[in-house]
DNA sequence: TTATAAAGTAAACGCTGTTAACCTATTGAC
DNA sequence: GTCAATAGGTTAACAGCGTTTACTTTATAA
């Protein structure tokens, strides 16, 4: 049996794997992550690897992982800091859809593992990454509800319909009804808005077209959010 | 100098070289495009495809150009169908957002290809395939603005805020000024929210959290649609 | 002290893009 | 008709990749 001393030196080993497999995505893109590249850059050979990871595909999902926690973190801690600060909700959502497109713009070779597929041959195991995926939603859900409450949010006339099969699987899913329900199916079509104006941007389809991207996404989702119902005053 | 049967014959080749491609692609992901693969399945081998492609980027983009037109012919032909039947511009434009996704859907690996960068070390060359990719917001530019016109749009208050350093870029790079400029601005925030939803949903994303991914971009489409002053009936 | 498990190695397999050297058949020019 | 040129193909090779196998070393638990 592994004492206390050998697990922590193995749990050790694993995140300077992935601090190395970071380091070179962030130098040479998604392209750069090769097992035998980080053993190189580690002073070891590659099978050494296989003792901490069973395989590339195993890094790439614990490299996801730790990209959604840290993306949800990064929008959280932005939106905490605008509370503390006496920040109005509808202001907190704006800070937190800032936040959400910085973060992507600092970290684009990790967006790109989230929420693109470029590695060859890896496919997520959606069962493992998806929660961690979830916790972003997590984050907006818990600006929308309250806001709908103080009266900062009300949900524009063409949101409030939900289609019966969607609304059915918010029923069964999230065991969510009535507003709340509406708040969901509102804060998903924001979190596509919002997903769409920074995925373009990263994958350089912005800039070209709109000239200052920053701007044009603040504009944007000043205007989404005045559209939805959320009053930025 | 080569021959008129000759040049026919090349370019005979390379069609069928990015069929095989495409085909490969379809079967096995974007992780199947592989030179040596292609070669395999023409019964040749490697190296005689550099006859034909400089290397397996030139292939890839020219993979990209076609897709992109591809996607803009399928968009464009779906609205024609639409004028053809009498529908009004904002149906038009819901037929055009619809089929927006029907290709996409359809063509899941092309459009990885065409808005992911699912092949490693590879970066498209802007500057070639850009006027392609334009061509998509062509097809909706040409709904809008008409639009406008018959009044059947009516661009919303919060959408007529241009940002300064776009507005720039609009009157330089497209000659655009005053409501048409309005109009593109409206347009490129459109296309973000269609591609985020395509995208997420193209990526496993959006069936797991909304059920019913068409029903959910349905009502999207249309809620958005209202939202942005088109007024479907 | 000794059996065991963890952590490393080298060698090999089959895959990849790409290059170099070479051959063959068709073509254009004289 | 002959001849040089060129398009289109071949094989062999290089360097890289993930992964497996067999083997060694080292530290630990009993």
């Amino acid at each position: 049996m592994p004492r206390r001393r050998q697990i922590e030196l193995n749990e050790a080993t694993r995140e300077e794997i992935k601090a190395t497999a970071r380091q070179l995505m962030a130098e040479k893109g998604t392209a750069g992550l090769s097992l035998r590249a980080i053993a190189r850059n580690m002073d070891m050979t590659a099978p050494a690897l296989y003792h901490y990871f069973g395989s590339l595909d195993d890094l790439i999902t614990a490299l996801i992982l730790d990209g959604f926690n840290g993306y949800a973190d990064y929008v959280q801690h932005q939106r905490n800091e605008a509370a503390a600060a006496g920040m109005s909700i509808p202001q907190q959502i704006f800070v937190a859809m800032m936040a959400y497109r910085e973060w992507a713009v600092q970290h684009p070779v990790d967006f790109q593992l989230l929420y693109g597929n470029p590695i060859p041959g890896y496919q997520a195991p959606t069962e493992i990454t998806t929660p961690a995926a979830t916790r972003m939603g997590q984050v907006f859900m818990e600006l929308l509800m309250p806001g709908l409450e103080t009266g900062e949010i009300s949900i524009p006339e063409p949101q409030r319909t939900v289609p019966a099969q969607v609304k059915a699987h918010y029923s069964n899913k999230y065991g969510m009804e009535g507003e709340t329900r509406a708040i969901l199916h509102m804060m998903n079509q924001m979190w596509s808005f919002m997903f769409g104006l920074v995925a373009l941007e990263i994958y350089n389809h912005t800039t070209p077209v709109v000239g200052d991207a920053v701007a044009f996404y603040e504009q944007a989702t000043r205007s989404h959010l005045q559209l939805m119902g959320i009053k930025l005053d």
